[in-house]
DNA sequence: GACCAGGTATTGC
DNA sequence: GCAATACATGGT
C-alpha cells in the first residue's frame, strides 16, 4: 500500500485547484475539455490505484518509502521534515498548467493565486462533459490581449503569462524533453517573466524532473538556518522531493529545531 | 497606511 | 556576479 495524504499533498503549494469540504478533498486538473475532477476522503485513497490518470498524477510509480528512508539516514533535519508530513508526494501536473500557474505565483500569495487560476479557468477555459472548466489552453491565452488578462487580477504578471503562452505555442515544452535539466532550465528562463524559481517549479511539478530544487523565500530561510553553505545538490537526484518536505515543514511546523 | 505574498527584470556598481 | 528597487493586487 502506498502512503498518500490528500490534505498535505494538495495544500503544500504544488497545485492551485483544490478544495476541501468536511473530510472530502477535491482536485481539478487538466486543460480545457480534458479536465478531470477527483473528490475523495482520505480513507478512500485506495481507489486512486484503479485509475491510470490519478495514479500518475499522484506519482504512485515512485517509491517514496525508500526515498524517505534515504533522506532520514542522510540528515536529521530532513528526517524531521519527512516525519512531519510523510504523506506528501510530488504531483504530475500538466506542463503548461504548472508553468503558467507558477508564473502567476511570483510575488503573490497562495490564496490569491488560487483565485486568479479559478477566474482564468472559468473565463477562458473550456468545459468538459460534466460542466467543469479546465485550465485554459496556451493557444487560448496566446490569443488574448494583455488587457483581457489584467481584468482577472493578474497585475504586472499579465504580460508574463502572455509571453509564456506564446513560447509554449511555439513548441517550448516539447523541446524540453530532449534536454538535460540545466539546458531545460535555461530554455524556460528565456521567457520574460520566468526566472530560476519558476523554471524549477515547472520542471518539478509539471515535467517530473525530481532533481529540481526550487528556491523561494522559505527555502532560502531553511538553507541558511539548517544547511549553511549547501545547496540543492546536497540532497541528490531526488532533491525536489526533499525540497517539498522541507518547504511544508518550515511553513507549517510550530516546533522547529 | 505600511507591509507582505512559493519572484523577476532592470539598473547600477 | 551581487544589492537595490519597482511592479499590481488583495489581505492583515
Amino acid at each position: 500500500m502506498f502512503e498518500l495524504s490528500l490534505k498535505d499533498t494538495l495544500s503544500c503549494g504544488q497545485c492551485f485547484r483544490f478544495s476541501n469540504n468536511e473530510n472530502v478533498w477535491t482536485v481539478i486538473a487538466g486543460v480545457d475539455e480534458n479536465v478531470r475532477t477527483l473528490s475523495l476522503s482520505q480513507d478512500e485513497i485506495c481507489k486512486i490505484e484503479q485509475d491510470s490518470f490519478w495514479s500518475d498524477y499522484f506519482d504512485l510509480q515512485t517509491d517514496y518509502e525508500s526515498l524517505k528512508q534515504q533522506f532520514s539516514k542522510k540528515d536529521d533535519v530532513l528526517k524531521t521534515a519527512c516525519e512531519f508530513a510523510p504523506g506528501i508526494r510530488i504531483l504530475n501536473q500538466n506542463k503548461w498548467e504548472a508553468l503558467c500557474s507558477f508564473v502567476i505565483s511570483q510575488n503573490n500569495n497562495i490564496k490569491r493565486i488560487m483565485g486568479i487560476v479559478q477566474r482564468m479557468s472559468e473565463q477562458f477555459g473550456k468545459q468538459n462533459s460534466r460542466g467543469v472548466y479546465g485550465f485554459p489552453s496556451s493557444r487560448t491565452i496566446a490569443g488574448l490581449s494583455e488587457e483581457q488578462l489584467r481584468q482577472i487580477g493578474l497585475g504586472f504578471r499579465a504580460s508574463y503569462v502572455l509571453n509564456t503562452a506564446r513560447a509554449v505555442e511555439d513548441g517550448l515544452l516539447e523541446s524540453l524533453e530532449l534536454l538535460d535539466v540545466t539546458d531545460a532550465r535555461n530554455e524556460l528562463m528565456k521567457i520574460k517573466g520566468v526566472g530560476s524559481k519558476v523554471a524549477d517549479c515547472a520542471l518539478l511539478f509539471g515535467c517530473h524532473r525530481l532533481e529540481c530544487f526550487p528556491m523561494d523565500v522559505w527555502m532560502k530561510r531553511v538553507m541558511t538556518d539548517y544547511f549553511p553553505g549547501k545547496d540543492g545538490k546536497y540532497f541528490g537526484p531526488y532533491a525536489g522531493v526533499a525540497q517539498q518536505y522541507l518547504f511544508h515543514w518550515i511553513r507549517n511546523s510550530k516546533e522547529q529545531i
